[in-house]
RNA sequence: GCGGGAAUAGCUCAGCGGUAGAGCGCCAGCCUUCCAAGCUGGGGGUCGCGGGUUCGAAUCCCGUUUCCCGCUCCA
């Protein structure tokens, strides 16, 4: 059975991945908390993002810009003229208008003066047989329309304690202004060659009209982007530079979620129609995620040509320009735009890693969160609570493991009730401590030292001594596989051969 | 914004005019030497909110809020 939304938002609020916003006040629309566990699987989403994309990269260098700006950014960039168009409906057929147009446009009248029959009449006159103008739907001639409303996909503030016009700006729909007014900034300080991009990771805020199913459309949403820039008038392989990067970034975008654990049969990108491509854009992809609700965009990896840096420097009255060298030339270079959402790739991540299996006849839920991604590395765990020994040991052990990685301590249940915690949240090994590791001082047995460690996906055991922990788990979390490491490191036990 | 559905314990839900329930989960104790074991006990809900009808409302009526599905919309 596919894997519902329920199901997950079940699981996230059980085990403390994402709250429902303000819930003991009956919860607000579209917005949602991440909670213990939910933060550091999106922290850990945004920090191994900006290790592949910016840290580990020569042509890539990090900006956290403000989320408030000078309110002109929004009126280069386009959004003041193409966000808050007044709309209306209708009434009867339910469809939408954008009422400055409405007068202009071409109009469906059932003429009383004709004994109700049906014209269609041009343009924005009045009818010819009656001379009455339009007051009713324009499309089905039938339906009242509502009063115009104000479609702002911004969220207006004021800067100041005093509101006055003046100080209107807006909470940013997108990051990447951020980047473009910062541009020559970057150029200047860090003395960069084209190509070279600008990664940036945020809040953004739309007023979407349709907001839902769970965090994938939310109205207070997390960006990843890169502006990467280069010269349209360089060519490499044969291709103009900003057709050749693009298709890199597209490359480098879907090699990423797959590193990260989405399967590729759950991934496809998808080329934006002609007629659907944003004004500004040469070339637009999708990469759209099998989602719960179906395919989906997960991010968007635009080529949005010198649109942006132009606008500024017509706006601005700066010179965002980069010289050419070799040329001896000005250019507004390019710009690749790959933007991901936080929240999508950690919807996708999520839906991805969940399994219900079959373990002796009994449902096992787990998350195969890539190790990187996962909230805990490690539990420690006692196979018996009331021995003190045994208690301290894993205290201990969770104390020396804490240092270089997230770990946790458990010992309300039992052992295999914890097993399953630890699987129902991604956890991807687990230390146990029994009573040979930890001997019993009341027989005056020395223990061994010894732990075993569980692989959260194949449930194999290995045991391995306590000193050797943190060297066995560098390995394990530094990226080789449970096979390998096993296999090295000790006899490894299944569930059903020990 | 429109149409439809829903709202009762942390989760899944039953109850549909007469003292708020179950399963799971959670907590504690006993037990337990590796995969959601067992036993005992426990905490937890003014049944989304506000009105109304009634001797009496989780239950019927009206309003409202929120969520879900679909439509619309989506730089």
């Amino acid at each position: 059975m596919p894997l519902s939304m329920d199901t997950l938002v079940s699981l996230c609020k059980r085990r403390g991945f994402i709250f429902q916003s303000s819930e003991i006040y009956g919860g607000t629309g579209s917005c949602w908390d991440y909670g213990p566990l939910g933060v550091e699987l999106k922290n850990n989403i945004k920090r191994v993002w900006w290790r592949d994309h910016v840290q580990t990269r020569a042509d890539m260098v990090g900006l956290d810009a403000s989320i408030l700006m000078h309110a002109t950014v929004w009126k280069a960039s386009g959004h003041v003229d193409h966000f808050t168009d007044p709309m209306v409906d209708c009434r009867e057929c339910r469809r939408r208008f954008r009422a400055n147009t409405l007068d202009d446009t071409p109009w469906v009248h059932y003429c009383d003066a004709t004994k109700g029959n049906m014209f269609r009449i041009p343009g924005g006159g009045p009818c010819t047989h009656c001379g009455l103008p339009r007051t009713l739907c324009p499309d089905c001639g039938k339906g009242e329309l509502t009063p115009p409303r104000q479609f702002n996909l911004m969220f207006k503030t004021f800067m100041g304690p005093v509101a006055e016009d003046a100080a209107v700006t807006y909470l940013r729909p997108e990051t990447a202004q951020g980047i473009f007014v910062n541009f020559d900034n970057v150029l200047q300080s860090m003395r960069r060659k084209l190509p070279f991009g600008i990664a940036q990771i945020g809040k953004a805020f739309r007023n979407e009209i349709t907001p839902g199913n769970f965090i994938f459309r939310t109205r207070e949403f997390e960006q990843m982007e890169i502006e990467y820039f280069v010269n349209p008038h360089d060519s490499v392989g044969g291709r103009p530079a900003d057709e050749y990067w693009h298709e890199r970034w597209i490359d480098a975008c879907m090699g990423w979620f797959q590193r990260y654990g989405l399967q590729a049969g759950n991934l496809r990108l998808r080329e934006h129609e002609k007629d659907e491509l944003a004004h500004y854009a040469k070339r637009t992809a999708d990469i759209e995620y099998r989602f719960p609700i179906g395919w989906s965009e997960l991010m968007g990896i635009a080529n949005r040509t010198d649109f942006d840096l132009k606008q500024h420097a017509k706006w601005s009255g700066k010179t965002l320009t980069y010289f050419d060298e070799e040329r001896k030339e000005h250019v507004v270079p390019y710009v690749i735009e790959p933007s991901a959402g936080v929240d999508r790739a950690l919807l996708a991540f999520l839906a991805d890693a969940y399994r219900e299996e079959e373990v002796r006849g009994e449902k096992r839920v787990v998350l195969r969160l890539h190790p990187e991604l996962a909230p805990i590395k490690i539990a420690v765990l006692p196979l018996l609570k009331k021995r003190e020994e045994i208690v301290r040991t894993c205290q201990a052990i969770r104390e020396e493991l804490a240092r270089r990685w997230p770990a946790t301590y458990d010992d309300t249940a039992a052992i295999g009730r914890l097993y399953r915690r630890q699987d129902e949240v991604g956890t991807p090994f687990c230390v146990t401590v029994d009573v040979q590791t930890a001997g019993d001082s009341d027989k005056g047995e020395a223990g061994d030292g010894r732990v075993t460690i569980r692989d959260r996906d194949s449930m194999q055991q290995v045991r391995v001594p306590i000193g050797g922990l943190s060297a066995v788990f560098g390995d394990l979390l530094g990226g080789e596989t449970w096979s390998v490491v096993a296999g090295r490191v000790g006899v490894v036990t299944s569930m059903d051969g020990g």
